[in-house]
RNA sequence: GGAGGAUUAGCUCAGUGGGAGAGCACUUGCUUGACGUGCAAGGGGUCGGUGGUUCGAAUCCGCCAUUCUCCA
């Protein structure tokens, strides 16, 4: 059946994905062959996967379905994350909508509305992955929360716990005050916003004098517990041991000291807040102060705060500054832009707040992990982002006031505290649940069946062989799952991570709700199809860059392929009836020679590149060698001899035409894999009932440098005509005379090739001597070995030929002093490579030769002007 | 303040030691038996500046500028 016109991608792409699936192609399992493992980055069960996750996957998917094709065990493990906070709070927007809320259904009745959630949006995310193609392995599909997954996260906690890396204290923790939870470091965005510097007076117990204190949050005030100066502050001395009143209230606190107060800074003094400051908590702690908070949870200031209770801190915070100025206790207000912390998650201003907590030790896993790992960014640069990190890290707050999570397997019973999987009776759970980081970070092996050692996965799969994932998560992410896979399996989790950019809009803003400039890759799909959306995300920025969304390029994308359905469409029609893709050596042309050894060189550079994660580079070079080489003139050539009476050149040609055709579907089908199957599938030399089965293209013949040059001198002679034609107005196909004068070697080739030379040119006559002479207006052109004239009557203008032949002169001498500088100097000759040397000897020879040509022709041309 | 990326054709980007590349845009000509979403031929760049290393630098190193990101 012939192909379509037109490339129809959504024709091409229907049932696919199905056919694949059932045909058991995505399954992982052979023992025979060698594994290869790579585990996706598990998508949230919050929402729609976006182009992020596309780009995301399809560059899994690519690694995975070439080493499938290459014979390995190809294992690509799919699952999701329930990303605790995220998820929650989409459910609360569902429960409020239904008038109701978490607290109202009780925990366990909200968990059963989360795990509906999750399976509404994991049958989501099923169909996307279907929808961008993944050959994921879906019988090994897992969740985070699933038994097995649970059962890893509780292992490693209370191993942590008994190893003494895990503990439970009161720390100045980053709140949220909208999730109502804790948050770690780096889930805390700095973001410099307008603010102000308040200066207030802290008056002495008898009113005779003031310390004069700035902050930038007066609303702590009232969980001031004490005033500090310096030491060395001998302006200051005489408040030391004295009270302070708490500006506006007639509450007292002591005047200290410690070497902690910069004095520089702000007015020298500074007031001591321990329940609402990291650095004041330390400060409490080493002076015993009591540490009071005065605020409630949810960001409203407590009885604390006396008139203000009630207000929410920013309220308090205004009302405050206006009550104090009025009352004369504030000095000055100075605006400042500073650095605050909002939550990543929910975007208000993080709270910090003392707060009971589960921590983890960082810095015996982070030395370890620094020490161990082996695993290989690419590129390399991201290798040192994650290992500064780790030098600077600090503990990390683990506990989630939330109620979709691992439920943290630490009981207690008064100041009893049992951490274990059988608590004693009695024993009540702790409410809280662990950071979604604390599971995502036991991804690669929990998800092989981790903790059980003897697990067959475990022991088949683990480590993986490679990573991807985008640098912003290098942090959250990678540096835990190499730091958790250390400590758990003495392994580093995966052998190479290839690290990707982030997606920006056609303007390189990055894609966000807030700015709306989000595209889905459904609509893309829709518009284009998937392979061109796969080939554009893949193929247009280098490894570790960003990625601009250009409809421009998704066009262009889809050109490409329409092309190649083309090709295909061409192929098919001229093989109809052929039976034998022998390729007899012997009876190859020069065009076929050429082709083959092109192939070749395509081939390697697309393997090396491939290797490299270079996939931008590897397309380059298929899209140059289809485009350029295959279709505009293996195809083109072979026209002549498929409508010849050949039937030994047609039967060569086709041979070729789908050889080479075919394996460059395969070494497409990473990136576009159902327009290759489509095509494949209708290919009469195809190997396999599906290209995905398919076996990776080896080199089957040898590069031909001869061939090749000899083929490009033909090209080049061609594109000359060409180019004079429209440079002198000269219709394509008006028959001109053309004259090539060359070297008997050369005159044997262009005789050889003069069935292309007669179809491309177009010629009159075409004169192939030794000597040629012309007295009427002609053109030349000087090559090696070669001279073309193109006599073009009285279109040919003497002047202007005189000039362009002066300044091929010039350009020749110019080439020739470039060479002989080159070859003059010692150092070149010694120290560069010997082929360079030798491809400077013979291009000098060469342009000399041509020079001697051109000097004639100039003599000639004297006569004229 | 520290670290890193970017700076190459009008636009968006590749190229990382041996004669500047792509897509789109632009110019000219083509209903060429696969494709006008195409074909053919072109124009367009002292590769941000500067100093150094090297026989040779867009490419490696230093400094400067502009810009983005991460960390503090």
């Amino acid at each position: 059946m012939p192909l379509s016109k037109k490339y129809d991608h959504k024709a091409v792409e229907k049932d696919r994905y199905q056919q694949w699936k059932n045909a058991g192609y995505f399954k992982s399992g052979d023992r025979s062959k060698k594994p290869y493992t790579i585990v996706i980055p598990p998508p949230n069960v919050t929402g729609k996967l976006h182009l992020g996750h596309a780009w995301d996957n399809t560059l899994q998917d690519i690694i995975i379905r070439r080493k499938r094709m290459q014979g390995y065990d190809a294992l690509y493990l799919p699952g999701m994350d329930h990303a605790g906070i995220a998820t929650q709070a989409k459910i609360d927007e569902r429960l409020k909508a239904r008038g109701t809320d978490r607290f109202k259904l009780g925990r366990d009745a909200f968990l059963e509305e989360a795990w509906l959630w999750k399976e509404e949006y994991a049958t989501h995310i099923r169909e996307q992955w279907e929808a961008l193609g993944v050959s994921v392995d879906y019988e090994k599909e897992r969740f985070t929360l699933d038994e097995g997954l649970s059962e890893a996260v509780t292992e490693v906690f209370i191993r942590l716990y008994e190893k003494g890396l895990i503990y439970r204290k009161e720390r100045i923790i980053n709140w949220d005050i909208e999730a109502k939870t804790a948050l770690s470091n780096i889930e805390v965005e700095h973001r410099d916003i307008e603010g102000a510097f308040y200066y207030f007076r802290y008056l002495l117990e008898d009113h005779s004098d003031a310390i004069i204190i700035a902050t930038t949050r007066p609303e702590t005030m009232f969980a001031d517990t004490a005033v500090m100066i310096h030491p060395d502050d001998q302006a200051r001395r005489h408040f030391l041991g004295k009270k302070v009143f708490i500006p506006g209230t007639d509450v007292l606190i002591p005047v200290i000291e410690d070497e902690y107060v910069d004095r520089e800074f702000g007015t020298g003094a500074v007031k001591v807040t321990p329940a609402h400051d990291p650095n004041d908590f330390v400060v409490g702690e080493r002076h015993q102060l009591p540490m009071p908070l005065c605020m409630e949870e949810d960001g409203t200031m407590n009885a604390r705060a006396f008139q203000y209770e009630g207000l929410n801190r920013f309220e308090c915070r205004k009302q405050l500054v206006k009550d104090l100025a009025d009352k004369g206790l504030l000095l000055k207000t100075e605006t400042m832009v500073h650095s605050v912390g909002h939550s990543e998650r929910t975007g208000v201003i993080v709270e910090p707040r003392l707060s009971m907590q589960w921590f983890v030790e960082m810095k015996p896993l982070a030395d370890n992990a620094l020490k161990e790992s082996s695993a290989k960014f690419v590129p390399a640069r991201f290798e040192k982002i994650f290992k500064r990190w780790m030098e600077t890290i600090q503990d990390w707050c683990i506990s989630r006031q939330l109620w979709w999570g691992h439920r943290i397997p630490a009981y207690y019973k008064g100041d009893d505290v049992y951490v274990g999987k059988n608590p004693p009776q009695g024993y009540k759970q702790d409410d809280d649940v662990l950071d979604t980081w604390f599971s995502s970070a036991l991804w690669p092996f929990s998800t092989l069946g981790w903790p059980n050692q003897d697990a067959e996965d475990f022991k088949r799969y683990y480590p993986t062989q490679t990573m991807v994932t985008g640098y912003d998560i290098i942090f959250f992410w990678v540096a835990r799952m190499i730091f958790q896979g250390l400590e758990f399996t003495d392994q580093t989790p995966f052998e190479k991570v290839l690290i990707h950019g982030l997606i920006r809009d056609e303007k390189g803003r990055k894609m966000s709700k807030s700015l709306g400039n989000g595209v889905d890759p459904m609509d893309v799909k829709n518009e284009f199809g998937m392979d061109t959306l796969r080939y554009f995300l893949t193929t247009n920025s280098a490894p570790g860059q960003d990625l601009r969304f250009e409809i421009e390029k998704v066009e262009s994308s889809w050109n490409y392929i329409n092309k190649l359905w083309n090709i295909a469409r061409f192929i098919l029609m001229n093989l109809e009836g052929a039976d034998d893709f022998t390729i007899y050596e012997n009876k190859l042309a020069l065009k076929d020679r050429y082709i083959l050894s092109l192939f070749e060189q395509t081939l390697k550079e697309v393997n090396q590149n491939y290797e490299k994660f270079e996939f931008g580079e590897a397309a380059k070079s298929l899209y140059n060698f289809t485009w350029d080489a295959f279709a505009s003139w293996y195809i083109e050539v072979n026209k002549i001899t498929l409508q010849s009476k050949s039937a030994s050149a047609i039967q060569t040609t086709q041979a070729v035409l789908a050889y080479i055709f075919r394996e460059v579907l395969k070494l497409l089908h990473p990136f576009m894999p159902f327009v290759t199957e489509e095509i494949y599938l209708k290919l009469p030399n195809k190997e396999s009932p599906s290209i995905m089965i398919s076996s990776w293209p080896k080199q089957q013949f040898e590069i031909d440098p001869l061939s090749m040059n000899q083929f490009q001198f033909i090209q080049t002679l061609i594109q000359r005509v060409r180019n004079v034609r429209n440079e002198y107005h000269v219709s394509p196909t008006k028959p001109i005379t053309i004259a090539l004068e060359s070297t008997a070697d050369t005159a044997k080739l262009l005789r050889q090739e003069s069935e292309i030379l007669n179809a491309f040119m177009h010629p009159q006559e075409l004169i192939i001597k030794d000597k040629v002479a012309f007295i009427e207006e002609t053109l030349s052109f000087v090559y090696p070995n070669c001279t073309m004239y193109i006599p073009l009557g009285n279109l040919v203008d003497y002047q202007d030929e005189y000039q362009k032949q002066l300044k091929e002169e010039v350009r020749l001498r110019a080439e020739i002093k470039r060479c002989e500088s080159m070859l003059n100097n010692p150092k070149f000759v010694e120290r560069a490579p010997q082929e360079k040397v030798a491809i400077e000897q013979q291009k000098l020879e060469s342009y000399k030769a041509q020079l001697i040509k051109v000097k004639e022709r100039i003599e000639e041309l004297k006569k004229h002007v």
